[in-house]
Formats: structure tokens, C-alpha cells, sequence
DNA sequence: TTATAAAAGGACATTGATGTCCTTTTATAA
DNA sequence: TTATAAAAGGACATCAATGTCCTTTTATAA
């Protein structure tokens, strides 16, 4: 399961897409209730964020978030990466430190499936294929379809 | 990913099995040391597993862990259930309350995929037959193969 | 140029998972 | 019957994730 930071994170970041792509710069109030986060700890998210260059911000009056060129095409994994790591992509699904194909922990085989097939999904989805998904009206951002 | 309680939790009942199939039953500190985890801890996690009828005990001399008949086909599932919950397996990738076919987040149909695959692994694996895998040599419980 | 609105950032608070210590209960061996 | 070995259980400690509050920096509009 991902962090809570992590889906606060991907959730803001497709709101941010989608506002850009209405020539929009949401702010951090903004965001924070449409994701259905507190607004301090939101804060922090988009900080490590734009630190870590996934997002561009500006400071000042009618500032606010939004993505420059460069960062069009960004993958769930790189956000995963950067808020709370790759563990769940290399760990041993028994909790063992020493687990691989020649040392291999009882559930090595079957669980390396389901963990391939999680990274294949967060290497192939991006933050821009989501939110097409959502502007086409075929999948939804928060609870309330509006 | 599963918890670190978790994880201790199926290492422990696999080594139990294991002792018991040599007619023996271990005690917490033989299991801790087994399992690479905090004698004090572990005796938190076996006393959760008895209190939940996954495993057996005897208190006093010559005691330890043991399984008996009923308890002989113990998934992980239960296991996972009882110590941690079973929110992996209903939860939205996504983080969203309300997410399901009728209302899809724009990961569900991919996620519930490998959700689902790692439902059947726990429903379908055992104790008993991880226990096994490790009896034959196909696999290892800890880092060291001894 | 100044007031204002916004992100950045530092410090602290809360909570749940993990981990430790000590006492109580209980079964068995001596 | 008593001493001992073992699990059970209560109370507390530590740490990381999550969450809050307040100050600083910076860009823009007036």
C-alpha cells in the first residue's frame, strides 16, 4: 500500500494538471480541499514536490503550481520515489533481507509477480495519463463527481 | 507491503511448524532469535496469534507454541487479518473513500489487479505450505541457509 | 514604493507501529 | 509442596508518519 503522503501527492499533482490545462495555477488552499488533505501538511507535499523539480511553484500574488515543459510526462513511480522511496518495489514479501531468485523465500515466485505488476502499472501510468482519464470523464478525482 | 508485525508473524508460525514437525514446541526466545526479531516483541505478536486461536500455547515448564488439528491449514490471509487488518486488500491505490466500478479512480482497473492477485496468493498459500517449501530446500526462512 | 498574497521553511504536536521492561499466572520437575 | 521455567499481560519508551502553527521570503498589484 502506498503512504498517505504518496496518494495526497499523485491526487495534487493530476488537480494541478488539470487546472493547468485551464490555464489555472492552483494554490495550495486550492488543492488541499479538493484532495481532501489538511492544508499545512499539503503544503509540505507540493514542497517536497517542487524541490525535487516534479512541479514548478512561484511565490507571490497570483502565484500557485503548475508544470513547465520539461516535466510533461511525469511517471507515478518518479513520484513514489521521491515521497516515500522504492522499498515496495525490491523488498522481500516474507520481510527477509537476504531474498532473491538463488536464495529465495517461500513466497519469492508468486510475490515478485504482484510487485512487477505494480511497477509496471506506476512506470506506465503518468500524472498526464490520469488526468486525461478524468477529463474524459472516465474515472473521478475525489468522491463527488462534479 | 505487508508490516513488520506481519512479517514476524508468518516467519514465526512457519518456524513453529517447522519445531512441531520435529515433535517439538519452541519458545519465545528460540522463535525470536529465529525470525531475527526482538524477543519482547515477539512475545506481543504469538500472544495476538494464541489469543486469536491461529496457534496454540502451554504456559510452564517444557511449554512453548504449538499448533493442534483445528489449527492446521492456517492461510495467510488469516494471518494478515488478525495482525494487521485486511485494508490492503479493499483500499484504493489511489487513496479515494469512494472508489469502485461504478465511481473509478483512474488506477482502479489496473490496481485491482494486483490487488487481487495478492488476495489469491494469501488465500490460496499456508503456513503449512510455506513450511513445506522450506522441508524440501526450495526455499530459505532466514538469510542464512543452515 | 509599499501592501498584499502566495510559497518556503522551521519548530512543534499527535498518533500508531514498533520495541522494552517488569510483574503475574500457570504448568511441571524436583 | 516448592522451585523453576515458561507464556500472559500491563505499563512505558522510541521512532517515523502524519498533522499544525507561525515566521520568512518573494512576486505582483495598487
Amino acid at each position: 500500500m502506498l503512504s498517505k503522503s504518496t496518494e495526497y501527492a499523485i491526487r495534487a499533482l493530476v488537480f494541478v494538471q488539470l487546472k493547468n490545462w485551464e490555464q489555472k495555477r492552483p494554490g495550495v488552499g486550492e488543492i488541499a480541499k479538493e484532495i481532501e488533505a489538511p492544508e499545512a501538511y499539503t503544503a509540505k507535499i507540493l514542497q517536497t514536490l517542487t524541490k525535487n523539480k516534479l512541479m514548478d511553484s512561484m511565490k507571490g500574488r497570483g502565484g500557485g503550481f503548475f508544470f513547465n515543459d520539461n516535466q510533461s510526462n511525469l511517471t507515478l513511480y518518479e513520484v513514489i520515489h521521491v515521497v516515500e522511496g522504492d522499498a515496495c518495489f525490491h523488498k522481500c514479501g516474507f520481510g527477509l533481507k537476504q531474498c532473491n531468485n538463488d536464495n529465495p523465500c517461500p513466497l519469492h515466485e508468486q510475490y515478485k509477480i504482484v510487485r512487477d505488476g505494480f511497477f509496471e502499472i506506476v512506470k506506465t501510468e503518468t500524472i498526464r495519463s490520469l488526468s486525461e482519464k478524468i477529463k474524459q470523464g472516465e474515472a473521478v478525482l475525489n468522491r463527488l463527481k462534479k
